[in-house]
DNA sequence: CGGGTTTCTGCGTTTTTGTGCGGGAATTTG
DNA sequence: CAAATTCCCGCACAAAAACGCAGAAACCCG
């Protein structure tokens, strides 16, 4: 088995259960413990797990318990939720994935909005549900724990009977090659699923994740209609992406 | 189960109920005093909690007063909590229903309990995405903003394909005329589809709700396996019930 | 093709960390 | 004041990590 295989399997294990064992993992994928406890390591240093004694977490795990977050890109998520929320109009189908971004954004809505929000992630529902105007439609079936979002494939064939006017994906990496990639595979079919269901889909995506990518493909750019980020629609990185025909915002 | 894991989970219950005891802790983890000694005073050092004589408190709570119980009935919940999770063994499929009584419940489930619970209440969905061992099935459809729960065709539908070994309900009225009964309609259909699909229903209500009705009928007593209220199993309240053959708690 | 280098992996050994236990000191409670 | 908890300290033991090393595979390059 190939190093990056396995810890593209130790990550998919991270993400799906909160925690991870280096001594059940090494049983699983049968290699030693040193081993494991090296890709733990690189894990941990590229920043995709944090290490424990005994085995990893992930990074949502820590983050509950540091609500302190005021430090995590805030002010440039605030902006792209404004330059988003431009685009709702009353009366919309609006289709959403999880993330922080998308979490801004929910709660950025102004009150007198009325429209009907789709989603499966946890953190935005209940902010869609104390909003006074907002019809909540909630995607069920398992959570995934680590993205705090319902995964599945009863998730996916409910999103695949909706026809949203729009979509709002947060987005983890972006780039000219491969389009916007994940490296969470279920979140990946649910985002999947989500483009084919919206009649326009909009990416909301902090500047430091342009020009990355994540091992999973999502969609080609030629999918994406908007491009949302904290920079102006001017800036230089964002050039290419509009000359594909994306509108940049 | 890991250190960082066990402090996280401590960090929860303090903040949930705003003191803990290290005995309670002990028990509930399944460690020895010392361990939860020394947790308590690494949160301590790190500002989380305030340690104090026998546990800890939240750091909220020394700040301000007393905002605890009296009005709702929360030592009377918590005790129904208890009788309720002993009915709960792992492996178990459970499907639960809304309300505080509920929330309760989940927010005491021991930390070590492995079980998959089903629900569309969100409140009690946050309570079980963040326990480390639960699986999490989450019923979508539209949401009641007022009920906090999943409603509509959809959601029924979903619990009637469902085959859960135990159903606990919270209850809004119930007496031996009428059974259970409620004053939503939308939230009696979805009370109804789940005693269909668990094998055992189990009622919780607060010694209050006993004897009153509601104007629209979820199920006949007969339906009913297990009652649990705060009082003693053999309170003379308690005895018609017992009477008609439901086991009381 | 072949030799040198880098990367990856597993195996001892040593260190560190996490946990439980016993006994005595300190604190709470009645 | 006395009994019961709870806390603190040192110790022992087990599990995990760190470290150095060596063999094997992959890679590079002239």
């Amino acid at each position: 088995m190939l190093k990056k295989e396995r810890q593209a399997y130790i990550l998919h294990q991270v993400n799906l259960h909160n925690k991870v064992l280096s001594s059940s993992l090494c049983l699983d994928i049968n290699v030693s413990e040193d081993t494991i406890r090296r890709d733990l390591q690189e894990l941990a240093e590229e920043g995709k797990v944090i290490k424990v004694h005994g085995g990893a977490l992930s990074h949502s795990f820590s983050q509950v318990h540091f609500p302190s977050n005021g430090v995590y890109s805030l002010t440039q998520k605030k902006k792209i939720a404004q330059k988003a929320i431009s685009l709702i109009q009353n009366g919309m189908f609006v289709l959403t994935s999880g993330g922080t971004t998308i979490l801004e954004m929910a709660r950025s809505l102004p009150p007198q909005l009325k429209a009907t929000f789709i989603s499966g992630a946890i953190p935005a529902i209940l902010e869609y549900m104390h909003h006074p105007n907002i019809d909540v439609i909630l995607i069920g079936d398992r959570i995934s724990k680590n993205a705090k979002i319902t995964v599945g494939t009863e998730a996916i064939a409910k999103i695949r009977q909706m026809r949203a006017d729009m979509c709002f994906l947060g987005t983890n990496a972006i780039d000219l090659q491969h389009g916007i990639t994940d490296n969470d595979w279920e979140v990946v079919q649910l985002k999947k699923a989500m483009i084919e269901s919206a009649q326009k889909v909009v990416c909301l995506a902090i500047a430091e994740k342009i020009n990355t990518f994540q091992p999973i493909q999502i969609a080609e750019l030629g999918k994406i209609d908007i491009l949302i980020t904290e920079l102006p629609p001017d800036d230089p990185i964002l050039k290419p992406y509009a000359d594909t025909g994306i509108k940049v915002l």
